[in-house]
DNA sequence: AATGAATGAGGATTCATTCAT
DNA sequence: GATGAATGAATCCTCATTCAT
């Protein structure tokens, strides 16, 4: 019984089951037909509604940065000052969601998936440039010029952890956020 | 006319391909046939070595982990001192080889491979350990009990710039290596 | 807001569609899809009109044919005389129209559907009797019992050099025309 | 039970198989598999060997070609004298192995194939280039300057009457050969 | 009248893997 | 030791066609 106005909900429920999909086998290699089956329709649809493979991945990686820019800006709701801020800032990415193993998955596929694709990449590209500008933002109150070079430590240690975390170590959210939140506090002593 | 004594010949020269070819495709989506194409073999060839795609993937891993080992060796063979082993280690770990383009592809995909594959997990838990005990046995002379609490912190911070400058930014050991230096030094100042 | 009195519309928009597109692609490897949207509706709806895309193909070789026809009658027109009809009929077949892209592409296609569709097969004989019968009326006051003979050689030396014309040399309907007109008159000469 | 040297004997059966299939079907809308399944091998044998199915259809084109050569050398081989040999590449052309069903066929579609794709239309100028030098050769002793000319006229009205015998009329290679000489004989009166 | 939704049935192509030689 | 031969099982993608609205 086809309705009207499916595009949207068969696009959603197309994104999902990719996720999922990904997060089960833990890899790329992923048949439009699984998703498809997951999503509840048949693989013509799928490419009815996104016209490849390819572009189904590109909109799944979107679906979880704007999952993480919303976190982000919902922890940002409620800090008063730099400080309070960063650490909100800091408390996003850890967020227990971003260890679900399909987000994980998701994730590490994401950066692999950027060798080679040029979509992947610029995304990838937005999510660094946004979390950079995030840190500097509200670093420069604090540590001034610094601001740059502090925000890429504190970057890179937010995504070494993560990693860490996510592949290794048993996921800890608080443990990973209290790692950072000391090395922030250490470098922004000197001051 | 086959020759005796060919195997470690021929299996080095699979290994070398795999990491070569996957470099240059970005991904793990790399054919066995490509492979020994690349490595002046048949593929039936790379099989009766390697028995599977999936072993021949591990041998170049377990490759790849190899090199890292001998740098690291290699750095410390030199150093004098706790703090000197350390900078050694950091430095073993932005040593210009690892951002070879192929090197870079093989470490994420790695990534992504130790979701799914436990001899990729392990190998990669073997390097995380390794690491960390390397990092342990130098810090625990300057920090004592901290040194566990941090060398996580520093091999975290390690992975984090590893693939920042590898996927994002452009690939900087020296600019890496100083910024671990910073935070491990005023990560030592309290002492 | 459907219309009233559409069907002729949309069916000769159908057609002419369907023709401009085998054209483009220069096979039969058409989809309705593409038809229906060069003709402005959706495929749904051709398959409306028309029931299915052999159906849509049949009408757009009669279509062909019509045209052709169409030209055959209006050269025949002004002609007095059987020599003058006779040259009327063969200038209508290298008439600079169906040396269009597209004209040259559906007969081509119309040549090999004729094998494995009976329709398609049908309406290529009744061109072929036509032609002929055309020929053979104006040919009878001229040469006789002969008419038949001639009639086929001459069919068949216009579809030759039109072959030639549309496939491999420029089109060139003024040379084409002269060569029969050539060879009409020798077989003319001996009566 | 894989043998040496299969790939001659695989690549014939392959192109017998394609003209076959295209015979079967009268069109292009032939696939791999059926082909390969007729060759006796799986279509990724097949696709092993051609490359694509494009290729492999070349390679029947050519085939054909080649075939034909060989027919024209071979009624060329005991013709004596300029008239002896024209008739002789007219008898060739209308061969009985011309109008077998899968030459027909492959013929038209080698036709509608050299609009769209430039392997086809290269070996279809080919074709044209050669039998009209062969007739040139032959011409240009009995007619001189209008050599060209009348190689061109006898040329299509080889091609027509080869389409019209193989789609419409029986195929009556007899007769067709009866009606070129009578027009040649017409065009070589003059001089 | 008109269409978006939906799919089943392929179809070309790829590939890891096996096997006889 | 080494390889060409061979294939079954996918995989992405396309398309004619149907149907509820």
């Amino acid at each position: 019984m086809p309705k009207v106005g499916m595009e949207p909900i068969r696009r959603e429920a197309l994104i999902k089951a990719t996720i999922a999909e990904i997060g089960e086998t833990g890899s790329l290699d992923v048949t439009v037909s699984k998703i498809a089956k997951r999503a509840g329709m048949s693989s013509a649809l799928a490419h009815h509604y996104f016209g490849s493979k390819e572009r189904i991945f590109l909109a799944a990686m979107r679906h979880i940065l704007t999952v993480y820019g919303r976190w982000v800006r919902c922890e940002l709701g409620t800090a008063k000052g730099p400080r309070a801020r960063l650490d909100a800032i800091i408390r996003a990415s850890f967020e227990a969601g971003n260890f679900e193993h399909e987000v994980i998955a998701a994730w590490l596929n994401f950066y692999v998936h950027a060798q080679s694709d040029a979509g992947a990449a610029r995304l990838l590209g937005v999510y660094h440039a946004r979390l950079r500008s995030n840190l500097v933002h509200d670093l420069r109150p604090l540590v001034g010029d610094r601001a740059g070079e502090t925000a890429e430590t504190i970057a890179a240690l937010i995504d070494g952890l993560y990693i860490r975390h996510a592949l290794v170590a048993p996921p800890d959210g608080v443990a990973a956020h209290a790692r950072v939140t000391r090395v922030l506090d250490k470098l922004l002593e000197d001051t």
